[in-house]
DNA sequence: GCCGTTTTCGGCCCGACTGTTTTCAGTCG
């Protein structure tokens, strides 16, 4: 544990919302109330999602339980660790059970119930435990534990050790497309198909897939045999009546619901989430009389009164609320502010007119200058932006200033043969070294048609160093935009975590924008910080940051994390028209 | 423990599936 006086920036979100997190495990295993359970959970979520960083708030109450999710009680906890480093219920809790027991709760089919029986009955207090008393099959006379359980209860051990959790969204965007073709193709009766849940919603990364089929009773059968049979399936892990469960060899499991044709707008709702956000509707109709599940709005008083069911903007309206757009189902204010008609009209990919982040073969794309401009005339684009690498990034062939200028200089001649199909920028994507200088001098920046600055080398810096490094580069006069800021790689490496507010307070004085990288890899910006950017008044710039053709298509995902934060067309500058960008761009050298 | 368009107490979402239960508890989403 990080003493508090070192710990900086949204560390201390993170550590307080794991142990929130930790301390509603511990109270589950307790058989503590469950709601108190809920409370902490939820309280560690909204700490995650806050784009404000709990150490510029300070230990202040007032202020704290004004977040959504803290009461007294937690604003209390949260004060008392930010003044002293020490949460004494936190410390109090985790003693009260072994230290191995909360991580139980991460295997599948294991819950709060089962665990402290293995504790209490089977002296059980860790992963290692469970492993060795499973292997040696001691476990056989607890109640409730019949062969079945125990023999799932290794298959998911198994599964927790080899596999990871949570899968980027294009991969989970590939199995849902291919699994609805495929049971298009193989099965009788699908009447409509979609696909639910946080892929839907748009999140950076997918725990697994939800599948919501309509279908007539007769076809159920069929469609789920059909769905088990898919030839990626390693495992079944369920299957009824309505729903099916199976894990791919990838690793993502999915998940089948079926449902009848005139229930599919309250199932997709209802699979679609969030938790959150459901749990406010139903809330919401039970205030009014009525009663929401995955088969319907109904009345109240009289179940088999159906209000509405068949699609989601029914049922809202029902509610007396706007439709919302998936993105914006977290959970947070959507629906007082759908309520309010302060949600805005959301960007869409129709509305981006110019890609302002693209690579070429001059440094380590795949495309040639040509291909490129014709792929971004293709796509009715009136501006591409070429923004290859620069001399640090060896690796990918960044271009030093002698090829940089020959670089520049067949844009140029490209963009007045293509003038009038689209207009050529000539950029670069810089370098943002370790120490905020940038990697070309001032004198070249000052040749090129659009600077993207991104940081791509130690990223492994602390936040005060981020954050001073991310200051000077924008401070530079020549910087157009702040390319994927943190630097991470979703899955994979956590990149930097900068005084995202303090960054974003800078792009706004200096009037460029902040890129909201659209491979889905990065998504980054991403979206609370986004949206802290639109509160900000800091213009977005969603950028596939294209290395190859196929790479356009990841806008879909760019433009997702924006309308996740809130943001409309007015919000981003790559929906601007060519004059109204070239005078932005303009602006920003002002 | 949180929260408030029946508001400071008394609620807090609800159904499917599994396994061991002979009528239901635990888990999951």
């Amino acid at each position: 544990m990080r003493a508090v006086t070192i710990a900086l920036m949204s560390e201390v979100n993170q550590e307080l919302a794991a142990r929130f997190d930790q301390m509603s495990k511990v109270l589950e295993i307790l058989d503590e109330n469950r709601f108190r359970v809920a409370s902490y959970a939820r309280a560690a979520r909204a700490l995650e999602a806050l784009g404000d960083d709990l150490a510029r708030i300070g230990p202040d109450e007032k202020a704290l339980v004004k977040i959504d999710g803290i009461g007294k009680g937690l604003a209390a906890l949260i004060a008392e660790y930010l003044r002293d480093g020490r949460m004494a219920d936190y410390d109090q809790l985790m003693a009260s059970i072994p230290p191995g027991l909360p991580a139980l709760l991460e295997i599948q089919g294991l819950g709060p119930k089962t665990i402290a029986l293995l504790w209490k009955q089977a002296g059980i207090e860790s992963v290692e435990d469970l492993k060795k008393k499973l292997a040696n099959d001691s476990l056989a006379d607890l109640p409730g534990l019949g062969s079945k359980k125990l023999e799932n209860l290794r298959k998911s051990l198994t599964f927790a050790q080899t596999a990871g959790q949570r899968f980027r969204i294009n991969q989970a965007m590939a199995m849902a497309q291919w699994a609805i073709q495929e049971l298009c193709d193989k099965a009788e009766g699908i009447k409509r198909i979609e696909y639910a849940g946080s892929l839907r919603r748009g999140r950076e990364t997918i725990g697994d897939v939800d599948l919501i089929v309509a279908c007539g009773d007769e076809h159920r059968g069929g469609i789920s045999e059909a769905f088990r049979s898919l030839e990626p399936v390693t495992e079944v892990l369920g299957s009824g009546d309505t729903k099916t469960s199976v894990r791919m060899g990838s690793g993502i499991q999915v998940d089948l619901r079926l449902v009848r044709p005139e229930q599919f707008g309250a199932a997709l709702l209802y699979f679609t989430g969030s938790k959150e956000h459901n749990v406010k509707l139903r809330e919401r109709a039970i205030r009014r009389g009525m009663s929401l599940n995955e088969y319907g709005l109904a009345d109240r008083d009289d179940p088999e009164k159906l209000i509405a069911s068949e699609d989601e903007p029914s049922i809202y309206k029902a509610l007396q609320v706007r439709w919302i757009p998936p993105e914006l189902r977290e959970g947070r204010d959507e629906i007082e502010r759908a309520e309010k008609g302060e949600l805005p009209e959301l960007v869409t990919v129709k509305d981006i007119r110019a890609e302002l982040h693209a690579h070429t073969q001059a440094s380590d794309g795949r495309m040639g200058l040509r291909d490129l401009a014709m792929l971004a005339i293709d796509l009715g684009y009136h501006t591409l932006a070429i923004t290859d690498h620069s001399r640090s990034q060896v690796q990918a062939h960044g271009l030093d200033e002698a090829r940089l200028l020959r670089h520049v200089e067949a844009i140029r001649s490209l963009a007045s043969e293509l003038e009038g199909q689209i207009q050529l920028l000539a950029g670069s994507e810089v370098d943002i070294l370790a120490d905020g200088k940038l990697d070309y001098p001032n004198s070249l920046l000052k040749q090129l048609d659009i600077v993207v600055a991104s940081p791509h080398a130690a990223l492994g810096q602390d936040s005060k160093m981020a954050t001073s490094r991310l200051l000077k580069a924008i401070a530079n006069p020549y910087v157009t935009i702040l390319g994927h800021p943190t630097g991470r790689l979703l899955t994979r490496r956590e990149g930097m975590n900068p005084d995202m507010r303090a960054v974003l307070k800078e792009a706004a004085q200096r009037g460029i924008a902040v890129e909201i990288n659209a491979s889905p890899w990065r998504l980054d910006l991403r979206d609370h910080h986004a949206r802290m950017a639109i509160e900000m008044g800091v213009p977005l710039a969603i950028n596939t940051d294209a290395h190859d053709s196929n790479d356009l298509d990841n806008l879909y995902y760019g433009v997702q994390t924006a309308r996740r934060a809130g943001a409309g067309k007015t919000h981003v500058i790559n929906c601007l028209d060519r004059k109204e960008l070239a005078k932005w761009l303009a602006s920003t050298r002002a």
